[in-house]
DNA sequence: TTCTGTCATGGTAGCGCTATCTTGCAATCA
DNA sequence: TGATTGCAAGATAGCGCTACCATGACAGAA
């Protein structure tokens, strides 16, 4: 019994670890094997609903939690998802991340940025993708439209999903809401204030959505058999400044509008700024409206009636395809893309109103 | 020899994973342990540089990567730190979250978001965080500044950096700029331009970078010998419409100023609305300044001299001032709250200039 | 009854890495 | 000279979970 004495003292309680509760834990205490166990926390089917419940019961009791990194070493591997971004300070950029970053932790994938400026070659690009393990790729405005882009994306096969396109890919996915639909019901509502001239800031012209936002425009009129005055439509580009010369064009046209539809938010600020110029009032001289819900809308004054795409949920659905689609890839299913749209929500601020009588 | 018939047929090679290069391909190219390896990859002492060398070169030539899984189930637990926010349209947002996503990667941590508006109790939110393992909590404002939530932070022993607070906490960290001295430059600027009667819009008089901010601008005044002039100071309160009312009053006011720093960006765009609506050309009859470099102050046109915040670098510093913390803290040492300042940048553009002549 | 299925559950073996201990060997000390 | 250090490197044992069988029980089919 040589071997009892003072020994290096093993310590095999506990090395590392905080001491949360782990899976073998609950299995333990509900009695069942950490299998068992499992099955209940990834909702798989085979568990009798008993077990189930005293299972879950406990997880309850205990607060468990499972830890993300076993279960994605065991599981076989991670997914990692890059969001593309062109543009730090897009307006959209942050509600984006918010609602992407969200998901991941729900999904158990891990998020990655990649940066992605017009020097680079788009198969260089891609080939750092595939470098740095990425499944999937979101890509949000404008490089969901780079032609090059997503043509080196899919001959790598790598998953994809446009967010907010007008244009949207054969082989991508894509979530977006309906451009045409949303500046047709601005329309509709502006419409419906009594107005009849009403005057179309256009988007630029590179960007799909441009044209469709023009069409819901000109739809509702035609439905409203007002007809088309090509005055009444300006050439934009999304910039603020081009709203500035687009505001000015239109207002000091021969029959000036009693309401301007700008495609974006930063021009139809700009118009505000031009109509304050002119000494006219909004709404009372002169309805605004935007599209896109901006931070901008609700900076200036009077707050802007606008379009509201929902980011946030758009995020959600595209983290959730990516990972459908990636984990069928890699099971070497074919995964058909899908192709989404969302509600959009008219928000109506103080932009807006009654035509003046005169 | 009767068990060489069919069996099973054990897959032994490999079941799960993608077969990514490991370490211990590494390892077994470079015909060392897969210790050593993991040594070189984690930069620790006791190798000798030769094999450090030869271990780098497989390194590359296999373009081996850590899995990050494997690395925090084996390294004990993974760092989370929560990201608190309560303002979701924020500008500086979306490049706080671009800063601290990229650090939490390179630092192997993981980054939860945590939403945080008012109507819950710090408390109840705080234990929200400990019940999710959240090791430590990044604070932008104007989070950073709420007594209550600190208090409750504190309590828990929480780590937290504030960020861009004008009011550092005794016991969290701090990562800001010096907003005085940003004021100061601001105003020196100005003056040098020739300005003499230069208007401010002071910001929220909760904030305590408000304060500094008008103390830098008085600063400067008098260090040029020009008199104060209470008459040329304006209360805002960080808001556009607040700016707007600010501006009026200041360009409505018997000795108008040639020029106006305004607090922040939206307050500064508003004193540039104003100014058009006067008939005043920015920056020949009027000079305007902002502060923060957020979106707005490209939007707009002219577009805004103002003074840029490295956010997403001090996201990053952020980041690793919290591993640290979180670190000391699991392995029961006391950690100083350490507060770092950052250089500020002055952004030129074109919204100021010389002083009229007349 | 005996043979299949089917289904709830358990056992085993890692996923890729690191903590901890151990070994080998040369330099240093008594 | 042997004992002691110091340091590079290896061996071992998991981290917490899940994939992939294996098992046993009980159903219906033969």
């Amino acid at each position: 019994m040589g071997d009892e004495i003072s020994q290096p003292a093993k310590p095999r309680i506990s090395r590392r670890g905080r001491g949360s509760t782990t899976l073998a834990d609950v299995a333990r205490e509900a009695g069942v094997s950490p299998m068992t166990v499992s099955r209940v926390v990834n909702g798989e089917p085979n568990v009798v609903a008993e077990t189930r419940q005293k299972v879950q019961a406990i997880i309850r009791s205990l607060s468990y939690v499972p830890n993300p990194a076993a279960r994605s070493l065991a599981g076989g591997h991670q997914l990692r998802i890059a969001l593309l971004h062109s543009n730090p300070s897009a307006a959209y950029l942050s509600e984006l991340l918010l609602g992407s970053l969200a998901e991941a932790g729900a999904c158990n994938v891990e998020l990655t940025l990649e940066p992605c400026f017009g020097a680079e070659k788009a198969a260089v690009l891609v080939a750092r993708l595939v470098n740095h393990r990425i499944d999937a790729v979101l890509l949000p405005p404008p490089l969901c439209e780079d032609p090059a882009l997503l043509q080196a994306l899919q001959d790598a096969a790598m998953p994809m999903v446009q967010i907010a396109t007008g244009k949207t890919a054969l082989f991508a996915h894509a979530v977006s809401i309906d451009d045409e639909a949303a500046a047709h019901a601005m329309t509709v509502r502006l419409i419906g204030q009594g107005h009849r001239r009403i005057g179309f800031i256009a988007g630029d012209s590179n960007q799909t959505s441009s044209g469709l936002r023009r069409l819901g425009y000109e739809r509702a009129l035609s439905e409203a058999d007002i007809a088309l005055d090509p005055s009444l439509i300006a050439a934009g580009d999304f910039t603020y400044r081009s709203g500035l010369a687009a505001a000015e064009r239109l207002l000091t046209c021969e029959h000036p509008p009693t309401a301007i539809f700008a495609s974006n938010d930063d021009m139809a600020a700009a118009s505000l700024a031009v109509a304050h110029k002119f000494g006219l009032d909004v709404p009372r001289d002169l309805s605004i409206c935007g599209f896109d819900d901006t931070a901008m809308a609700t900076t200036i004054w009077p707050e802007l009636t606008t379009i509201r795409q929902p980011i946030a949920e758009m995020a959600q659905q595209a983290i959730r395809m990516l990972t459908e689609a990636a984990r069928a890839r890699l099971s070497g299913q074919e995964d058909a893309p899908r192709k989404e749209l969302f509600d959009f929500a008219l928000i109506s601020r103080g932009s807006d109103g009654a035509p003046p009588r005169s």
